[in-house]
DNA sequence: CTTCCGTATGTTTTT
DNA sequence: CATACGGAAG
């Protein structure tokens, strides 16, 4: 997101325009033609289609900045919606820094989530809520419903919890409540069941004063639609509205904006969204590129500004992203162009399969390491996570540092989530969901039929389970053992409950922790988890330092799930998907796996076909235009899914590049099987030419035949059938894989040795015998030494070889 | 309540 | 292949 080519504004700039005189035009140095009509064109409806490295942020932040200084609105009047958290925090930031510390934080500039919550906490009695309401998590939902599930006896297998909470996501992304959900789509689900499961799951949010993350959007477009006068405050009060990645709106969403962006007194309301049709990649969680396709048709006399002119990558690379992306239909067109130079061409390697595909880029990034370039700037972007692996292997291996973004997210995290269910229920005793998942965590010998008591009382009483739970220990009717472990607990959550007050609540957060037993149940775990587990929670606990208190920090949760900041290596290679990658720009990009039925996904070929293919070719040209300098493409012949190999064909996408602007690359190892048997065995798409005609010649269309050959002569070696033998093979481990390669490319690879990690000469600080951990694979022994190469029995994960700055003593 | 075994199932992710 | 989850046995 940050474009050398676009300098900072200086200090006098930033002091004019914070004066906010007409000659405090400052800001608006530096943008171009089209940047500069995004950012003054600020009546009426105004949509910025803004290409990958076009300034997106940057036009965005210098509108806010625009307007005020214009004096046309107060921060407080300016409505900016973003979809994830970092972007509204980069945006805050942003133009802070363009207007200067005088302007207080934009109250309204936030996720579309995060704005909902605010708007609804304020008027929660008329949509049936009241203004504390607790905010559920996918998790929270699915446990829900779950219980519902069996409430109507329904076979939890055949109809599992979360396919229920897909449809009911899936139908509110498109703003259907119960009553509009069609009836072909309600029947799907459980013979029939659904929709009335969608009824009661509701009416059940509303009984636990409770809404999931669907109906942040939804109640308040209720509450809109239901109170004109509270519609119209709003509008009135937002004098400008701003939305980021208009291409990722759902329904949802759009209804959202339509209300609040309605013409008043015959004048159109002042709305920009910024977005890129070709980026439209999360059509699948209910995205509808439609929306921004629509756009002039929605808000009529639309000004479309297109933003071209590309600041971050070389000539090569958008010409081959262009190219690729020309083959989609159904876009507005935009054609992304530089001043700078060419520079190198994209890559496109073709590899005999994933492991060599791993060892090749692991080279590569060595090479970039010894010529004194930074790590930082590369980045593997992969289509589905199991891709990482490979690479995480390799590169653990090779002694390469890496960090893996994404994952699973930190709160996100079993012990995260189990820690705030501790404190939500110090915050709010009558937290059902939250109590009920800690009341036997650690267990305490409180199982199902206790939980099952204590249901049946609250429902019978109308309290919450604690409430009940506080009752019934009274009484003689539960075992003895239950009563004291419930008393115990019931006991400490008042006690705790009543220092709230009393001491910083990072403190009552470890003292709850400590107490409960929850710490020392992880700290009894021995695995690697375990140790990670107990970092996490100390996290957990720092971080809620910034918080001015326990409800103010459970409220950033519920809305927030950043991956945690915690022990960043310093200089690492980036492994990623593509998705996570949007909107993030490398000097080096790896794009590995093109092949076909991976990438293209064949899951998004097989269930929404054509569509699905064009959000499919999206994704690749979102990753290559995250590269500034060098994109390099690489493809497998063999590729082990779902435990046994397969050979592989190239993605079409790769014969969707230009041959001019791509260059072939000898990948390590491959070279020279060109001249394999030419044996034609059995029909794969390359036999049939009709989607591709044009690229008979084209670099992949090349490496296409060669790898056909290869592949067919793979089948004919192994006996076609026999892909299972040949995944033995392999199975066997890297020297049964070395001799094998060796054998069968003849030209006598130098592989051997390239598998090894480089020995640094020096004896290692660990000797066999000694015990390590390991952050990936726990705890070992060390069987062997070779200088800083060691080879480690671990306990769970089997015998490893590891280069030892990746352990430490234990 | 815990442990272990068998079976199903293998995209993409935010809030 | 490898993991994750649910059910049955201990």
């Amino acid at each position: 997101m940050t474009d050398p080519a676009q300098r900072q504004p200086s200090l006098a700039e930033r002091a004019m325009a914070a004066r906010g005189s007409q000659a405090a035009a400052g800001y608006l140095a530096g943008l171009n033609p089209e940047q500069r009509a995004a950012v003054e064109t600020i009546d009426g409806p105004v949509l910025v289609l803004a290409g990958a490295g076009t300034g997106k942020t940057r036009v965005l932040t210098t509108r806010i900045a625009h307007i005020l200084s214009q004096r046309r609105a107060f921060p407080s009047e300016i409505l900016a919606v973003t979809f994830t958290n970092k972007a509204a925090r980069e945006m805050k930031e942003r133009v802070a820094h363009l207007v200067g510390e005088a302007v207080e934080g934009m109250p309204w500039l936030g996720t579309f989530h995060a704005t909902g919550v605010k708007i609804l906490r304020r008027h929660a009695e008329l949509v049936g809520l009241k203004s504390g309401f607790t905010i559920l998590d996918t998790d929270d939902q699915i446990r829900l419903l779950k219980q519902l599930i069996q409430a109507e006896n329904i076979d939890e297998k055949r109809w599992p919890a979360r396919v229920l909470a897909g449809a009911i996501d899936g139908w509110k992304n498109r703003a259907l409540t119960p009553d509009k959900v069609p009836a072909g789509e309600a029947a799907a689900y459980a013979n029939g069941m659904g929709l009335r499961l969608y009824a009661d799951y509701q009416a059940r949010l509303k009984v636990l004063n409770a809404v999931d993350f669907g109906d942040l959007l939804l109640e308040t477009i209720r509450l809109f639609r239901e109170n004109d006068d509270v519609l119209a405050e709003y509008q009135r009060k937002f004098k400008f509205i701003l939305v980021d990645e208009y291409q990722d709106t759902n329904v949802a969403q759009y209804l959202w904006l339509r209300l609040l962006a309605q013409r008043q007194e015959g004048r159109p309301q002042n709305i920009c969204c910024v977005g890129d049709d070709d980026q439209s990649i999360y059509g699948w969680r209910g995205a509808e590129v439609d929306n921004i396709l629509r756009f002039d048709k929605d808000f009529p006399g639309a000004t479309v500004i297109r933003l071209e002119r590309n600041y971050r990558s070389t000539g090569h690379i958008l010409a081959a992203a262009a190219h690729l992306i020309a083959h989609n239909e159904g876009r507005l067109g935009k054609t992304l162009f530089t001043d700078g130079e060419d520079g190198d061409k994209p890559t496109l390697t073709s590899v005999w399969d994933s492991e060599e595909e791993a060892r090749s880029v692991g080279e590569e990034l060595e090479q970039i390491q010894r010529q004194g370039q930074p790590l930082n700037g590369t980045a593997i972007l992969v289509r589905a996570s199991f891709q990482m692996r490979e690479f995480e292997d390799r590169f653990i291996t090779i002694g390469l540092p890496y960090r893996v973004i994404g994952g699973p997210r930190f709160y996100e995290r079993l012990e995260i989530r189990d820690a705030l269910a501790y404190l939500r229920c110090v915050a709010q005793g009558s937290d059902d969901l939250a109590f009920e998942r800690i009341v036997n965590t650690p267990k305490r010998g409180l199982g199902d039929a206790t939980l099952q008591q204590l249901h049946d009382h609250a429902r019978a009483q109308g309290v919450p389970l604690m409430q009940a739970a506080r009752v019934l220990v009274e009484t003689e009717e539960m075992k003895p053992k239950a009563r004291n472990a419930l008393k115990g607990l019931i006991e400490n959550f008042d006690r705790w409950a009543g220092q709230i007050e009393a001491m910083p609540h990072s403190e009552l957060a470890q003292l709850v922790l400590d107490e409960s037993g929850y710490t020392e149940m992880w700290q009894k775990d021995k695995t690697a988890e375990g140790a990670g587990r107990l970092e996490n929670l100390k996290e957990l606990v720092r971080s809620m330092e910034e918080f001015e208190n326990l409800a103010g920090f459970l409220e950033h949760i519920a809305l927030v799930t950043e991956a945690r900041g915690e022990g960043e290596i310093e200089d690492a290679v980036s492994i990623m998907t593509l998705h996570s990658a949007k909107g993030l720009e490398f000097d080096t990009v790896f794009l590995p796996g093109w092949e076909e039925g991976l990438f293209p996904h064949q899951r998004s070929l097989d269930e929404n076909g054509r569509a699905g293919l064009e959000e499919e070719r999206r994704l690749a040209y979102v990753g290559i235009t995250r590269a500034r300098r060098r994109a390099k493409i690489y493809f497998a012949g063999n590729r082990r899914i779902h435990g046994l190999w397969q050979s592989t064909v190239p993605s079409r996408f790769v014969n969707d590049l230009p041959s001019d602007h791509v260059e072939i690359s000898e990948g390590l190892g491959t070279s020279g099987y060109g001249g394999m048997g030419r044996g034609n065995f059995g029909q794969s798409r390359f036999d049939k030419v009709e989607t591709f005609s044009s690229t008979y010649s084209t670099p992949g269309w090349q490496r296409a035949q060669a790898q056909k050959a290869l592949a067919d002569a793979q089948a004919r070696f192994t006996g076609r059938s026999g892909s299972q033998a040949f995944g033995s093979t392999f199975a066997e481990g890297r020297g049964g894989f070395q001799g094998r390669l060796t054998d069968r490319s003849g030209g006598g690879r130098t592989i051997d040795g390239e598998l090894i990690a480089k020995s640094s000469g020096e004896p290692s600080r660990y000797q066999p015998g000694d015990r390590v951990f390991h952050l990936k694979f726990g705890y070992g022994d060390v069987v062997a030494a070779d200088g800083n190469k060691l080879t480690v029995q671990f306990d769970k994960a089997g015998e490893k070889k590891v280069v030892d700055s990746f352990v430490q003593a234990a």
